[in-house]
DNA sequence: ATTGATATTGAAAATCGGTTTCAAATAGGC
DNA sequence: GCCTATTTGAAACCGATTTTCAATATCAAT
């Protein structure tokens, strides 16, 4: 039924490590959100379901969710990192309204196409971007 | 002769606050810099020449200058936030090279159009926005 | 220049997000 | 079931940043 939570068992099986419930359940809960969470707000959610796991594991398996290329962590503004599933094949950028804080995901192969162009000028191979637009969104203009 | 210290003077005053030897020594240091800068960092080149200001008036100086729009923090990888001269006539953006962490600066007008075409469709105004691209620089990749 | 109310200072303590340590519990190959 | 390596949660720790607090400095009103 969920292939991802499948994927991860095989990755950590791999590794030589030990596939365990604390991880299961995690990995559940956090496939289950749609969008970004921070590492305290999935352990919020996790903790309501499955009361006991630590906020230390939620870490750590969030770390092999990102070794295993299950997720990954971004850097908005502020200290705090928040973490979405990671699907390679629909990398997307982010618009972030300032008021309301709501995000919306793009992707714009036509900017990546410059990206590189840029790049170039610099003797520079991009492996990598991160595009955020920040802005204004209908509703919070209208307000 | 430093038109900047003068801005950050009259934003001070304008707040109803005080000027004083401390936060022009931070910002005169601060503004000799040219690219980023992390807050520790700014501090031990203000005790070469201004010994005893502490690291607290640093950051406290630096949410001052990011108040007042002279300075910009941004977030790269890694907890440490990095400060910069904002000069709003020259929004630029950056080019990481993931091996060495050289940071490369530019701009890209064609960019930024295709970044307000994209807002258009989610009905977004975008205000400011963030892009940096991650790779390897030439000298790395021979390396 | 002196005063006095208020903001600023530096050092130390506190906080915050995140990681490491460690003894007890568990997974999973034998 | 046994055995050993991995995992666990709690607590200690960490580095970056903020807050606290008593002493000091600014600056507007004298």
């Amino acid at each position: 039924m969920n292939k991802r939570i499948a994927d991860l068992n095989r990755f950590i099986s791999e590794k030589g490590l030990k596939c365990t419930r604390q991880r299961d359940a995690v990995a559940e809960v956090f496939f289950s959100v749609n969008g970004h969470i921070t590492a305290e707000d999935l352990y919020q959610k996790v903790s309501r379901t499955h009361p006991g796991i630590g906020l230390t594991t939620v870490y750590r398996t969030l770390k092999i969710l990102t070794e295993a290329g299950l997720a990954k962590e971004r850097r908005f503004e502020g200290p705090q990192g928040v973490f979405e599933k990671e699907d390679t094949s629909r990398h997307h950028d982010h618009l972030i309204c300032k008021r309301c804080g709501k995000i919306f995901e793009f992707k714009d192969p036509d900017i990546e196409k410059l990206q590189d162009a840029v790049a170039e000028k610099f003797d520079f191979i991009v492996e990598d971007h991160k595009l955020e637009l920040y802005g204004l969104c209908g509703n919070c203009r209208k307000a």
